[in-house]
DNA sequence: CCACTAGTTTGCGATAGCGCAAAACGAGGC
DNA sequence: GCCTCGTTTTGCGCTATCGCAAACTAGTGG
């Protein structure tokens, strides 16, 4: 068993407001594991086993629909849980999780989670904000999905992005992990055609650069006036 | 405060694995009322200051975008919970609360919350369930408003409509409270002349009978057909 | 250093669904 | 029983975006 540096993950959401003897004892149930990039961590449809925290790395959630389009639900990164599946109640993992890059997470069994809730009440409480906000995002995207055009959603998509996990530079943000542009299709409910035209757009007025699996924002603030600009509005 | 019977409720999730004790305990905390009709329960933004049961009736929770467009987040049954903004950690409103028929809540102040998760363990895990359902029905839908086209999308809002709150007849199933084309719009992220098209059509092949505010699905099973059918297939 | 492969760009025709406008309908109020 | 207002229906032109096809490009492995 991996000894794990408590102080790394302390000050994590998921173990607010618990003492360190809490977390220890917490952390004594989980293994590490590392996942090279590309490779699965759990498949959608699986008998959900364990649930993870990201240590390092980055994973991307997708699922797929019963005639075969992957969608993108969220991309995962380093704090953040993921293959909570048994704590909302269900058996099998309704996504497929992939690490993007070379990651590195803690497992836990399921098996142990309702044994660690009842000994440590505020592992729910602070799960339950956690969902509570996942919730909500999916909420925003529902809402961008249905009133807003293709544009203003990969804006809005690339400045999430961008704000979780985004590398400042001198002059902009690059988006810290490969991204293709069939990703971001698969996250604003488009095709990868379109994202290629609009990105190209972008690059030809300056507002981004990027190439193969990579992003970076130039110019976010102009992004977010892109973002924000209702349907009609603006024009030439 | 209205004296609640707990025998009413005793069997709802949000209960689930509790003593009458603890029950009881807990809806001494709530007070009900009655909202007549289109009348409005909470606001998008206001403070979040109560949570929610439905004990009757029905009610919409719909967002509303800075430019003023309406969408549908969900309708709420007879059972289930509404406004928990503050267990997933908000201090406001995310959506706006009407009830659509005459209905009856349960109400609880938000500042009990805490309290009651510290004595009641379970309702933090029970809460969790619920809301990590939704979740995973958010998920469900940003999968649909993705890969399918408006018909298949309005059939499976349907669908669920009926599920949750349908009224077998003789021969199909009634959504049992009044709902409109452009309720239908805003939960499938069309517009309601798309909807009522689509009604039409399904209208003059039998498959549902409509009108003011009204829906029965005749023919669910053939609705089912056309839910599942997937983008390119069928014709004539 | 070169061939290969996965990712990206771009052109072009097709179309689902929008947006506007107007007419028809139906339920409730006086 | 008639009037009014909110809902629904329907026609018609428009366009954002898709879908297919093909060329192009940049890493990767030999």
């Amino acid at each position: 068993m991996a000894k794990v540096d408590t102080s790394l993950v302390a000050h994590l959401p998921l173990f607010a407001g618990m003492t360190p003897e809490a977390l220890d004892e917490i952390l004594r149930e989980a293994r590490s594991a590392r996942y090279p990039k590309n490779s699965a961590i759990f498949e959608q449809g699986a008998d959900a086993q364990s649930f993870f925290l990201l240590l390092h790395g980055h994973v991307r959630a997708a699922k797929t629909t019963p005639s075969g389009e992957e969608i993108v639900m969220r991309y995962v990164a380093p704090g953040e849980t993921f293959g909570l599946a048994m704590a909302i109640g269900a058996a099998r993992y309704p996504a497929t999780a992939t690490a993007v890059d070379d990651s590195v997470v803690l497992i836990w069994p399921t098996s142990a989670w309702p044994r660690l809730v009842e000994r440590f009440p505020a592992l729910a409480a602070n799960t339950l904000q956690t969902v509570g906000t996942r919730l909500q995002e999916s909420h925003t995207r529902i809402l961008e999905m249905s009133t807003q055009q293709v544009e203003q959603r990969i804006a809005h998509a690339l400045l999430r992005l961008a704000k979780q996990s985004g590398k400042k530079l001198d002059h902009g943000i690059e988006i810290d992990f490969p991204i293709s542009r069939q990703d971001i299709a698969q996250m604003t409910g488009t095709t990868l055609h379109t994202v290629s035209r609009i990105l190209s757009g972008w690059e030809s007025q300056g507002l981004v650069e990027s190439g193969r699996q990579r992003i970076i924002l130039r110019e976010p603030h102009k992004i977010v006036v892109l973002a924000e600009r209702s349907a009609d509005s603006g024009a030439a």
